[in-house]
DNA sequence: CCCTCATTCATACGTTCGTTTGAATCAGAC
DNA sequence: GTCTGATTCAAACGAACGTATGAATGAGGG
């Protein structure tokens, strides 16, 4: 607690609050009441309540895409062709693991997420940046040689799923756990096995074969 | 178009707008504009933006619930154990669907269902009846017949899981299309013939060991 | 001390929101 | 025609919002 500064303040709280009640449902006043600062403090560091958005977006993601990432890295270092089910735990993994700042086996984090990818606006939607489409195609390379004969539409579908599956679950567990301040652990690791299992299975199905039409 | 009925016109015009722009980003005002409706309309057919959001989830929910029950009951007429596939079908099918009001392959309905879904406010959220409630756990019964050994609560993850990776891949479709009147018809059967083959493998593994802890 | 610059502060502006109100309108029964 | 009940209408209310403004504040260098 050396340093309060009032920019990272401002981060911290906007995070939890657009996590908990969406940027629509988060009014500059909130987080500038959570933070202790001044209702203009927001104008003055960051803009607007979007750039505001795009910084707590951002932040967020870096360390999720460093680490799926670097997870991949581990995995073709060791193997040109990693299983399937490696896959799928370096590119889902991140999302349940502890972030820095107290989250609760990164369910605030996959909140934020959903509740931004689930916003209709396109003012809230544009976050997506290069790093993130990197790591996607480098996941998408990989699971392609994983499962030859799979066509990229589909292994497109699927990769999707696997992020939605991922992010929803997380986000239903902070969810009904949003004051509750330990974090559900046992369940929590019980559901990011649930999850590589099922993922697993789903990635690993057989291509879905042209129909009549 | 017999009945220019304002209820019915504000229905379908909430509809529209909720989907589109979600509930908090859908006013009161554009609802009764796009309606041809009064703007106190709202109030006083329905009494307030909550109720009017509550009627319009209903009418959604009504006849998708309606076919998965149907669906399930001919899968039982002809077996008492349906297979895996047959009821990831019945479950996820209806959501591919074509809806009464011209909806895009479903499109728009399941745009609806995750903006609902995905919207941390409590009062968006509370749409769940117990005809929601029925359905589900006559599914979750037939999944753990079909299912043997998998433990309940790995069940109810895997169950949600089937479910916001339908609703999710078909909000997407509707997201890239919001104007496009003519449904991508031939992407939106291979995305619901994806969606099986994704799901059943899915729901198929085999349970997840229980960990060391 | 004084000047400077970054930051914080109280305050206000203009807009948009959901809701309410009371009069106007209309169809059907008598 | 007239009454009645349901519906629609224009108008307004108070609250909350994002943003902008200009003065206060405080630390560091000259």
């Amino acid at each position: 607690m050396a340093a309060p500064d009032t920019r990272t303040q401002l981060l911290d709280a906007a995070e939890h609050l657009f996590a908990e009640r969406g940027y629509r449902g988060t009014s500059i006043r909130a987080v500038t009441e959570r933070a202790g600062a001044n209702l203009a403090a927001v104008g003055y560091h960051f803009g607007s309540k979007a750039e505001l958005l795009g910084a707590v977006v951002r932040r967020v993601l870096e360390p999720i895409n460093a680490a799926q990432s670097a997870g991949l890295d581990r995995l073709l270092a060791r193997t040109p062709d990693p299983a399937v089910s490696d896959l799928v735990e370096a590119f889902a993994g991140p999302l349940f693991d502890e972030m820095p700042a107290g989250d609760e086996g990164g369910a605030r984090t996959s909140r934020l997420i959903v509740t931004i990818l689930g916003d209709p606006a396109e003012e809230v939607r544009a976050w997506t940046g290069p790093a993130e489409a990197t790591v996607r195609d480098r996941f998408l390379a990989a699971f392609a040689r994983a499962l030859p004969g799979l066509p990229p539409e589909e292994l497109w579908f699927r990769l999707r799923g696997v992020l939605t599956v991922t992010a929803m679950d997380r986000a239903d567990v902070y969810q009904q756990h949003p004051t509750d301040c330990q974090p559900p652990a046992a369940a929590g690791n019980a559901a990011r096995r649930w999850a590589i299992t099922f993922l697993t299975a789903a990635m690993s199905a057989p291509p879905t074969r042209a129909a009549s039409e």
